[in-house]
RNA sequence: GGCCCGGUCGUCUAACGGCUAGGACGCAGGAUUUUCAUUCCUGUAAUCGGGGUUCGAUUCCCCGUCGGGCUGCCA
C-alpha cells in the first residue's frame, strides 16, 4: 500500500489538511505501507513562500511524518511537481497523439465573456462535445491554421477530450459506487498556457507513476472522480482505489471550516502560528496555544471517524491500529472547539509530572520576565502536585499558581466585597500571631493548630479560611490552604498578612 | 441554475431490518472541598417531512425539504 499526502503550497496547511494527512498516515502504517509527501505546485500564481516548509514542520509536529516525498527521498521524485514538467509533457504528447486531448487557443478573456453570457440566459457555459466545435481550437479549426498559430507561438492550452455517450462507474471506498453520465463533464484543461499542467494532470500521472495504490482525499475533490477515471482509461492505467473524506465545518453557521471562522470563534484554525508574508498578519496555531501534538491528532481523527467502540481517547500507535476507512463518516463534521479543548485535557494530564514540569518552566519563566534559579525550578516541582489535575494547558500553571511566585499585587474585588468583613481584620491579626507560634511549618501541623484555634474561638472554618487565601493569594480560587501556606513558607505567609491587612480596609474606615 | 454527496440529542457519534435509540462534549443539578478547579453521581436532549416495502424501518426504495461540495488556464 502506498498513499499520499499532496498539498498546494498556498497558504498554511489547516486542520482539514492536517486530518486528511492522518487518515492517510494512519492508514500507511496500519498495512505496513507508505506515506508519501508530494507537494502540488503547479500554480506559481498561487505560490506563498514559507508554506512548504510550514507543511512539513506543521506534519512534523503532529507526528504524522512521511516515509518519502518531498524532503524526505525516495525512489520515485521529484515529489515537488514543479520540478516534473518534463514528465508532464510526455504524457500529454501521449494525449495529443491519441487524439485524446487537443489545443484550444481561446483566450481567458473570450471564455469569461462567453460564461457571463451564458450566465445571463440562466445557462452555465461547459466546454464540452456540444460546443468544442464552435469554439477556437485544434478539432474546429483546419490543421493547417492550427499549425501557424502553434509554429507562431499563439498561446494556447491543451484540454481533454471527454469521450462522447460514456457512462462512468466510480467506486469510493466511503461512499459506495457512483454512476455518471460523462456529458455532465466539460473538457478540462490539462496543460495552462504556462506550460504547467493543471491539478488534474499532474495528479493522475504522479498518482500513477509513484504507485500510489489509495488515494485519500477531500470531498472537495469528488465531483471531478469521474474525470480522473477517464484521464486513468485514456492512458490505459488502472485506477487507484479512491475514498473522499468528509469535509469539517464551522463550529456554527453555514459552510465549511475557514480561516476566519477562527477569528471569530476564538480557537485556532491551524497547526502552527503562521505569519502571512505579504499581510504580516499573524494566524495562532494549536502548538503554540499549548494543544499537545497528540491531543490535537486525537481531537482530528475522531472528527469524521470512529473506532465503533467507546474508547475516546487515543496515542497514535493506538490509532494505527483501531483506524478502518468504512468507519469514516458520509456527512461533514461541525467542529467543536470545547471537544477539542477537553481532548488536551485528557492527554495532559496523562502526562508525568517531570514532563509537565518540563512545560510549566518556560510558561513561569515568562511570566515572571526572567529565568528561574535552580532553587524556583525545584520549587517548582513542590508547587506542581498541588494544582496539576486542573491544567489543560501549560499556560494554567501560572494561572493557578502564579502567586506562589509573586505576591499578590491587588485583591480580587469581589472576593474582597464578598470575605473581607468588618472583624476580618481583628481575626487575621490573631490568625497571624497564632502562625508565627507554629513549629514545624507543615501543612498538617498548621491545620490541625489552626483548626483548633477556630474551634475554641467558635469562629467557623469560611470566616477565617477565605479571607486568609484572599491575603495569600489574592482571590479566592486556589489549592489547599494548608498546603500553599507550607510552600509558601512562614516568613512569606506572615508577610502577605501584614501587607493585605495594610492594603485591605479595616474595621474603622468600614 | 445544473451536477454530485449527505441528514440520529445544540455538537461529535453508536445501534446484522427487531431491547427503553447507547456513549462523549456542552449545559443544569447534586456530592466532595475552607474556596475555585478537578473528580464522582444524576438529569437534559435526537432518528428532517411524506409516502412505500415489511409482521416489524433510524436502517431498504421513492418524492420533498434542508445542509454540504463542485460548476476556473485554483488546488
Amino acid at each position: 500500500m502506498r498513499v499520499r499526502f499532496a498539498p498546494s503550497p498556498t497558504g498554511p496547511l489547516h486542520m482539514g489538511g492536517v486530518r486528511t494527512a492522518l487518515y492517510n498516515y494512519l492508514l500507511a502504517r496500519k498495512n505496513n505501507g507508505s506515506f508519501i509527501l508530494r507537494i502540488e505546485d503547479t500554480d506559481q500564481k498561487r505560490f506563498v513562500p514559507g508554506a512548504v516548509e510550514y507543511i512539513r514542520e506543521a506534519l512534523e509536529w503532529a507526528g504524522i511524518v512521511p516515509d518519502e516525498g518531498y524532503g524526505y527521498g525516495g525512489e520515485y521524485g521529484p515529489y515537488r511537481q514543479s520540478e516534473r514538467k518534463e514528465i508532464y509533457d510526455r504524457y500529454i504528447r501521449r494525449l495529443l497523439d491519441e487524439g485524446k486531448a487537443y489545443y484550444a487557443f481561446d483566450t481567458p478573456e473570450e471564455l469569461d465573456r462567453i460564461r457571463k453570457e451564458y450566465e445571463s440566459r440562466g445557462e452555465t457555459f461547459m466546454y464540452n462535445a456540444t460546443v468544442r466545435q464552435k469554439m477556437r481550437n485544434s478539432l474546429s479549426l483546419p490543421a493547417e491554421e492550427t499549425q501557424r498559430l502553434l509554429a507562431g507561438g499563439a498561446p494556447y492550452t491543451i484540454r481533454f477530450r471527454i469521450p462522447e455517450n460514456r457512462k462512468i462507474k466510480v467506486k469510493d471506498l466511503v461512499r459506495g459506487d457512483v454512476e455518471v453520465d460523462a456529458s455532465v463533464l466539460d473538457d478540462k484543461v490539462l496543460v495552462k498556457s504556462d506550460g504547467l499542467p493543471t491539478y488534474h494532470l499532474a495528479n493522475i500521472v504522479d498518482d500513477h507513476l509513484m504507485g500510489i495504490t489509495h488515494v485519500i482525499r477531500g470531498e472537495e475533490w469528488l465531483p471531478s472522480l469521474p474525470l480522473h477515471i477517464l484521464l486513468y482509461e485514456a492512458f490505459g492505467w488502472t485506477p487507484p482505489a479512491f475514498a473522499h473524506l468528509p469535509l469539517i465545518l464551522k463550529p456554527t453557521g453555514k459552510g465549511k471550516l475557514s480561516k476566519r471562522d477562527g477569528d471569530a470563534g476564538g480557537f485556532p484554525v491551524f497547526p502552527l502560528e503562521w505569519k502571512d508574508p505579504r499581510t504580516g498578519q499573524v494566524s495562532p496555531g494549536y502548538r503554540e496555544q499549548g494543544y499537545l501534538p497528540e491531543a490535537f491528532v486525537n481531537m482530528l481523527a475522531l472528527l469524521g471517524w470512529n473506532p465503533g467502540t467507546e474508547q475516546e481517547i487515543f496515542s497514535m500507535d493506538e490509532l494505527v491500529e483501531a483506524f478502518d476507512l468504512s468507519r469514516i463518516n458520509k456527512s461533514g463534521a461541525r467542529f467543536d472547539p470545547e471537544k477539542a479543548k477537553w481532548f488536551q485535557h485528557q492527554h495532559f494530564q496523562r502526562l508525568s509530572d517531570e514532563e509537565i514540569w518540563k512545560k510549566i518552566i518556560p510558561v513561569t519563566e515568562t511570566h515572571l520576565g526572567r529565568p528561574l534559579t535552580e532553587e524556583e525550578k525545584n520549587y517548582t516541582r513542590q508547587i506542581l502536585p498541588l494544582v496539576r489535575e486542573r491544567l489543560t494547558f501549560p499556560e494554567d500553571f501560572w494561572k493557578w499558581a502564579g502567586y506562589f511566585y509573586q505576591r499578590p499585587e491587588a485583591y480580587h474585588p469581589k472576593a474582597v466585597k464578598k470575605q473581607w468583613k468588618n472583624q476580618t481584620p481583628q481575626i487575621l491579626e490573631e490568625v497571624k500571631d497564632v502562625l508565627a507560634t507554629i513549629t514545624p511549618w507543615e501543612a498538617g501541623i498548621i491545620k490541625e493548630q489552626l483548626s483548633e484555634w477556630i474551634q475554641n474561638n467558635g469562629l467557623g472554618f469560611g470566616k477565617v479560611l477565605q479571607p486568609l487565601r484572599l491575603a495569600l493569594a489574592g482571590d479566592l480560587k486556589g489549592p489547599d490552604l494548608f498546603a500553599m501556606m507550607e510552600l509558601l513558607g512562614k516568613e512569606e505567609t506572615l508577610e502577605r498578612i501584614r501587607l493585605a491587612l495594610e492594603r485591605l480596609p479595616s474595621a474603622k474606615e468600614q
